[in-house]
DNA sequence: TATTGTTATACTCTATAACTATA
DNA sequence: TATAGTTATAGAGTATAACAATA
C-alpha cells in the first residue's frame, strides 16, 4: 500500500507536485529551499552589485579571515584549485581583492580585500541579510535560529 | 566594535575559517549543508546508478505524480523548458521514462516511468535515505524532523 | 618528493532565441 | 494570440591534466 496517508501540504511549491518520499530527503529539501535563497541573493545583491553567490562568499570569507590562502578558500567552498584561481582572477581584476606572496612560504599567497572590496561586500551582506529577514517573516525568531543552527550542525559533519 | 564575541565553532568545516556574519545567512548555510548531502547522494546513488541529483529528482517526482507534464516538472525544479527537455531526452534514451501526447491537449505530454525507471528510482531512494540517516546520526530524531519541516516551510515561501 | 598555485583544455550544464504544433 | 514543447546556439561554470615555483 504505497503512500497511504499524506499531509495536504506535502507538495513542492510552484508545481504543487506530490513530493512523496522526497519529503524526508534532506538533500532535496535543501535544494528546494535554496531556490528561494538564490532568488533572494540575486535580487538583493547579485544583480545590483554584479556579484555571483560564490563571489560574495569568497569576499566575505576573505573579509573575516585575514591573509587567507586560495587553498583554504577552495577547501571551505569545496572547489578545485583551478576553480578558486579563476574566481580570484576576476575579483582581482575588478580591484576587489589583493594577492600577495606569503613571506614565510613563498609558494603560498595571502588574499586580502581592497577598500573597494570591503565596501562592496559590506553593502552586499547588508542587502542580503535584510531581504532574507523580510522574506522569512513567517518564521518565528526561534525557528530562524533553530534552522540556522541545525544547518550549521549538518555542515560541520563534513570530513 | 566589529565581531566582538564569537562562538568557538563559528567556523566552516574543512577550512576552519571564521564565518562571521555568514553564520546568520540562510543561503550560505544551505550551500554548506548541501556540500554534505551532495556527497552523500553521489556516493549512495549517483555513482553506482549513474544518476545526477536532478535526474533522480525528476524520476521521483514522475513516480509520485501520474502523467505529469514537462512544464510542471520545470516549474517544480525552477528549470527552463529547454532544460527539462534535455534531461527527459536522456532519461527516455536510457529507457527510464516515457513521453506520450496528452489526449485532452495535444500540445502537452504525459510523462511516466517505465518498469526499469521505477526499479531504478526505488533503489536510488532506498540507498540515499539509508546513507543520509547514517551520516546524520549525530542529530536526534527530533532535530532531523525539525530541520526537514523548517526547510519545507522555507521552500513553500516560493511564489 | 610533496605542496601551492596557475594554465590549458574539454566537458557539463544552463540560458536565450527561434521554431513547430496545437489551442 | 497564447501555450507546450523542441531545436539551435552560445555562454557560464567546473573538472582533469600538465606545468612552474618553492618547500
Amino acid at each position: 500500500m504505497p503512500h497511504a496517508k499524506r499531509a495536504a501540504d506535502d507538495l513542492t511549491p510552484l508545481g504543487k507536485l506530490d513530493e512523496g518520499a522526497l519529503h524526508g530527503l534532506l538533500g532535496y529539501q535543501l535544494a528546494q529551499a535554496a531556490i528561494l535563497t538564490t532568488g533572494v541573493f540575486t535580487h538583493a545583491a547579485g544583480q545590483p552589485l554584479e556579484l555571483r553567490p560564490v563571489e560574495f562568499t569568497i569576499l566575505q570569507l576573505v573579509n573575516e579571515n585575514a591573509d587567507i590562502t586560495p587553498g583554504r578558500l577552495a577547501k571551505a567552498l569545496a572547489m578545485t584549485a583551478p576553480g578558486i584561481t579563476i574566481w580570484l582572477d576576476r575579483l582581482e581584476g575588478r580591484g576587489l581583492v589583493l594577492r600577495e606572496r606569503s613571506t614565510t612560504d613563498r609558494r603560498a599567497q595571502n588574499v586580502s580585500l581592497t577598500r573597494s572590496g570591503q565596501a562592496l561586500v559590506s553593502q552586499a551582506l547588508k542587502n542580503v541579510l535584510a531581504e532574507e529577514r523580510s522574506v522569512l517573516q513567517s518564521l518565528s525568531e526561534g525557528e530562524r535560529t533553530m534552522l540556522l543552527e541545525l544547518l550549521h550542525k549538518v555542515a560541520r559533519l563534513r570530513k
